[in-house]
DNA sequence: AGATATTCCTGGAGGC
DNA sequence: TGCCTCCAGGAATATC
């Protein structure tokens, strides 16, 4: 599943054949993935010339010399590939450039977004306006702020893209148990020191997963199409039942947190 | 504020 | 082999 690694992977590897490149050719095949799409998209982006590309949170931007952006977020199931060759299919989007490259959106599960929105509004457009800082530019002191006198589980928290953008499930599972926090403890209860080291093991495992090419799960692919990596191994993201990496002899296990699977070690995480 | 449920959607896994 | 059910997940939304 795309999380913010795999999301700013995709950037990276999007930007080596989109920026500076002027867009040929638009294809939009379905009008409707999360969110309709402006009637006059093709119009905008063809033509247009991409000026640069970024992240924010899970979501990636791609910006024209026109005054409007491209934002896409890859749900569940999103990946682009360049060069698809033939036609693979749920390719929803497609985009040619001004050098014959092929950008294709590939969305089987269709939780992912596309978007149009002018440039100098984007702060204010609503998906980004709600969302709560980078985990790369959080303070500790920011953070406790936020948590401060709120009851629910700090895992649950920490999927709120409003305390905190970008982590999901697996990165969420993976620092908390690099920060020896208990998922279900209440989100006002964890002290500021372990808030210290719970921004540090969220930047850790995020820097890592990045370095690593993005994540893992199996049908996660490179912009380039290569195929996934099992190079990152979680600690207990998936591992139910399985002994602790730690060493500490306990089972990771498994519970259910608003609707989702978490995963930690109850001899590690207080 | 928070807990819980539902919706979107497909493919992969497991049961029989 | 195939048919069935369940499950995965992010985000928006609804209800109590």
């Amino acid at each position: 599943m795309p999380e913010l690694p795999e999301v700013e992977t995709t950037v990276r590897g999007l930007e080596r054949v989109l920026k500076g490149r002027r867009i040929a050719r638009i294809e939009a095949r379905r009008a409707d993935l999360r969110r309709a799409l402006p009637l006059d998209l093709g119009q905008r982006l063809t033509g247009a010339t991409v000026t640069a590309l970024s992240r924010r949170a899970k979501y990636g931007r791609i910006d024209t010399d026109r005054g409007d952006s491209l934002i896409f977020h890859l749900g569940m199931s999103g990946r682009w590939r360049i060069d698809p060759g033939d036609d693979h299919k749920h390719d929803h989007f497609l985009l040619t450039t001004d050098d014959g490259h092929v950008l294709a959106l590939n969305d089987p599960r269709r939780f992912g977004s596309l978007d149009l929105v002018a440039t100098d509004e984007i702060d204010s457009w609503p998906a980004f306006a709600a969302l709560g800082p980078e985990p790369f530019d959080i303070e500790a002191a920011t953070l406790h702020r936020r948590l401060a006198g709120r009851k629910a589980a700090i895992k649950l928290l920490l999927l709120d893209q409003r305390i905190i953008a970008g982590l999901g499930n697996i990165y969420v599972c993976e620092a908390l148990f690099r920060a020896r926090i208990n998922p279900k403890r209440s989100g006002g209860s964890v002290s500021r020191a372990r808030l210290e080291r719970l921004v540090r093991t969220i930047r850790d495992v995020l820097v890592e997963a990045i370095a690593a090419g993005g994540s893992s799960l199996r049908d996660f692919a490179s912009p380039d199409g290569e195929l996934g990596y099992f190079s990152k191994r979680f600690d207990v993201y998936d591992r139910e039942g399985q002994e602790c990496r730690e060493g500490c002899g306990g089972t990771v296990k498994r519970i259910v947190q608003g609707g989702r699977s978490t995963f930690y070690c109850p001899r590690c995480q207080h």
